[in-house]
Order: C-alpha cells, then structure tokens, then sequence
DNA sequence: GTCTATAGACCGATAGAC
DNA sequence: GTCTATCGGTCTATAGAC
C-alpha cells in the first residue's frame, strides 16, 4: 500500500504537525482572551484576528464559538493533571490540595484562566458532551477528593463539612473576584494577594 | 391657580403612583432576570414581555440597558442599606458581619441577586456615573468596613487581614458559585449550604 | 378636538456560521 | 467575504383621557 511507503507517512506527520501547531496557537489565543473578556464579549473575529488566519479557517479547526471555549477549557484541565502529577506521592494530602489552591490563583493572576459563564446552557451543554474536558474534571476531582478525605481522616482538614463542599470551595478559587479586586487596588504584589486568599480559605476570617 | 385645586393635586399623584408602580415592576423584572441569566444574556424585549409592557415603554423610564441593570443594582443596594438599619446598633460588630454575609448568600440563593459582568466597561461606567448606585455602595461599605475594624481591633476578627480584604470577601459570597453548585448537588437544604459556607468563611477549611 | 402614552413595526449594527 | 439572525434602540399610527 502506498500509504505505507516510508514518504507518505512523513508528509501526513509532517502536515498533522502544521494542524496541530496551529490549533494550539488557535487554544492559546482563546484561552487568553476568555481569560481577558469572559465567552460572552470575546467574538470569533478577535480570536481570528489574533492568531492571524482566516475566520473560515477557525471553522476548519472548532465548529462552532462553543467548542473554542470547550478546547481552552480542556487546555487548562490538562495543565492542572499535569501539575497533579508533579507533585510529590508521599507529601502530606493538605500540602497537595494547598499546592492546587495555590496553582488556580496564580493561572487566574497570570490572565490564563478562563472564565465561562456557569448559566449558558449551549455551553453547558458542549462541556458535558466533550469527552476530554469529562475525564479532565474526573480525574482531577477525584485526586482531590482523596486527598480532602485523608486530609479530614487525619484531621488535617475540618472533617464536618462534606468533601464535596471542601471540592467546590477549592474550585471556586480559581475564578474568586477577590484577586481581581486586590489586583486592582494595587496595594498587593501577586504573591501576597495568594497567600491572604490562602489565609482566608484555609483558616477562615476569624481569629485564631 | 387652576394647579392648586384640590383635585389636580390628587390627579398628579395618582399618575405619578402609575409610574413608579410600573417602574418598579420594570425593576424587579430586571432584578429577576438579570439573577437568572445575566447582563448579557438578559434581553430587553425579555425584560418588557416580563413586564407586560411594550418595549417602546420601557426607553421612557430607563434610557439604555445599562441603566436597567444599574437600576436593579441599586434595588438590591437599598434592600441592603435597609437590613443595615435593621441590625440592633449595640450588638458586636461580628455579629452584625455576619448577619450581612448570610442575608446576601440567601438573596442569591432566592435568585433575586442581580448578576453583572464585571469585565463590560460600558455597565461599569454606567454604574460609576449613578449617585444612587455609587451612594449605596460607599454607605454598605463604610458600615461593614466599620464593623470589620472594631471586630479586629476586639479580636474576633483575624486582625493580620486588611480590612479591604476582609471587606471583599465578603462581597464575594454574595455571588459565591459554591452555593449554586450545592444546591444544584441536590444533598441540601437552602439554610444547611449557607451555614456550610459560613463555616468555611469563618472558620476556614482547616480544622481547629 | 387635542394631547399623551402605548404597541408594534422597523432600522442598523454586530456577530456567529459557512 | 457573505448571509442571516438577533438585539439594542427608534419611529409612527392609534387609542383613550380630558
């Protein structure tokens, strides 16, 4: 068969590479301005214009604005496995889960975290179709589950409130208005503006 | 003068009753709406079909959607400003803090907490340039603001937080998405998540 | 008969889709 | 580069109050 022959599969590799590199520009470029702009005010004319190719040519790639937002979000799940995996087996579950608290704000504070409004159906609707972005979120939700769950077992973690409320506390660090607002003010280097959001999530607003 | 008699007086108020019974139908529709699905996906034919009024109707009360949502802004401000006044003056400044964070996190949970986009720079700039808007907002947070500080300076409070910091956190929960993902999960009463987050604000995550 | 307010058609621009 | 739908905003004819 000729597509067996040694030059052909360089060719098709050599033009998948083109494709692929050109939808990573393509995710990036989304991904940024979801962070900038939130779906609803980035358009698809701002995403062509700023990885520099046709708006057709988008079409060729993501079939509709949905799926633009569906592969940026799937791009950060796979930066949040990947840190998962760097972190160290044998360290303590709550020095994990306040590594995770503390990669989503500084992606936020670094203008990479996208921003999809949870109330849009059509977009609810493409995430949950989206194989990858499912078994992103699994997968990360249960690596963070286990650790809530040891970190409670061994008291580490306050062992009254149910795991899924500690997950969903974490998760909602990474989009908190209140690192913007800091931001904003000026008052605070990024670094700061972590750890007293660290602060007020992990020993709350009262005195100790 | 003819506009003195009695009964023009009476005509003029009671049309002046019509207008502002309808505005503040307009008003609380918008609130609805914008809790519902947000600025941007809230139209304003939406917003006179709710009403029961034409569209054309609407632009005689409110010049541009921007002016809608800031209406409904301060609606939400006044009900504040009003349960402000209604906490007892002598009681502890935690107290009264934390009177404040549950009554926001109910309005959210009722779904009567107007939602905007706080990246669209023409809503923010409607809302910097209204009195009532910008009132409200600096009146709610130099009474909270006050509290804080007193809370800190009797230790109730942690007082190695920034009073803005403080400030803003709490603001937050008043469109924490923590309690939609729990109520959305099914497992819990409206009442148990808000004291759930309440914990968490508190008491943060860490066990004590 | 006049005047106001309304309802509903209408316009222009924008943005998603192809 | 075109097409079409949608949406914010406006215009006009009419109904009803005085």
């Amino acid at each position: 068969m000729k597509t067996l022959s040694p030059t052909i599969p360089v060719k098709l590799s050599f033009k998948a590479q083109m494709l692929q590199a050109r939808e990573a520009a393509i995710v990036q470029a989304v991904n940024r301005l979801l962070a900038e702009k939130g779906f609803d005010a980035m358009t698809v004319d701002e995403v062509a214009a700023e990885v520099g190719i046709a708006k057709a040519s988008l079409y060729k790639h993501f079939p509709s604005k949905e799926d633009l937002a569906c592969a940026a979000m799937v791009r950060v799940m796979r930066r949040a496995q990947d840190f998962l995996q760097s972190l160290p087996v044998d360290a303590a579950p709550l020095d994990n889960i306040k590594a995770v608290a503390r990669w989503t704000m500084e992606v936020q504070l670094a203008g990479e975290m996208p921003s999809l409004p949870s109330q849009n159906s059509s977009l609810r609707a493409t995430l949950m179709k989206s194989r990858d972005y499912m078994d992103g979120l699994i997968e990360i939700s249960d690596a963070l589950g286990g650790w809530i769950e040891a970190a409670q077992a061994q008291g580490a973690l306050n062992p009254g409130l149910p795991a899924i409320a500690v997950l969903y506390t974490l998760y909602a660090r990474a989009c908190d208005p209140v690192l913007e607002f800091l931001k904003t003010g000026g008052q605070h280097t990024d670094a700061q503006i972590v750890e007293l959001v660290m602060t007020t999530c992990f020993e709350g607003l009262n005195s100790r």
